[in-house]
DNA sequence: TAGCATCTATTACGATTGTAGGTGGATTAA
DNA sequence: TTAATCCACCTACAATCGTAATAGATGCTA
């Protein structure tokens, strides 16, 4: 399990962690919106299913309160992120494109700065 | 539940559907590769479970055997696995495009496609 | 028409996910 | 020091998914 599969809220609490660094659960919690914030031990469990899973680990200890570090990089479950939601398309980019365009999740801008960072890229890989 | 959530397994089946036409769960289950076919009655299974679901339905009968169709189209289901894609990155399009373009997804041939789908769509809406 | 093949329908089970309650120990504020 | 909080840990439970076996009905073939 190298890469585990992440599913929503557990990539939101791996947010949490992303964003703010070392936490506890309790500011964990905090950083979901009031409405519809899962509870405490919601929460909880959840942390400790993503240790189970080596996706974050107990980094110390402030009272009695355990504070959490991410394991995983947020490129890293993102990535894996992007593989499973290909394989739902059977692996194929043109499709999946199409969608995003026809539903309009994707502007010009997206595309050019699309464009742009594949240029940087394709350059960078040219120079190493 | 107009748009069921779909997983990958009741995506393959509904591909089925869409490309081949109404189909019995035999034919379905044909549909997959013979290495790491599922069972008939997995696949049957998941055609009942897509049933309740409205996503096909029963059409007709053939012998004894029943000929299912699809009830919800490929696009509306992409739409739906589209927007959970994008709520699990928070609903930013910009890490999503950049991670398929680091990950090697995406290349300049599907870049340029979209920016021709792009203007075709912004035209055809000016033109409307 | 007897038997075999095929389908339907029902049932089961383990894993995962989201949800959270309860109990008891640790901290802290009065 | 004692009561109010806070936290850890354990347990539970329903829904969904993938997997499939079993049993009973139907249809096809010799």
């Amino acid at each position: 399990m190298r890469l585990p599969k992440l599913s929503k809220l557990e990539l939101q609490i791996m947010d949490a962690l992303w964003s703010g660094g070392p936490l506890a659960i309790r500011e964990i919690q905090e950083t979901f919106p009031q409405k519809g914030r899962p509870a405490y031990t919601t929460v909880q469990t959840m942390v400790y299913r993503l240790e189970v899973k080596k996706a974050l680990r107990r980094a110390r200890k402030i009272g009695n309160a355990h504070i959490f570090e991410a394991l995983i990089s947020r490129d890293a479950a993102q990535r894996r992120l992007v593989d499973d939601f290909l394989g739902m398309f059977g692996g194929r980019m043109q499709p999946v494109m199409a969608q995003l365009i026809e539903a309009g999740n994707l502007t010009t801008k997206d595309v050019a700065d699309a464009e742009k960072l594949l240029r940087d890229l394709s350059k960078k890989r040219r120079d190493a």
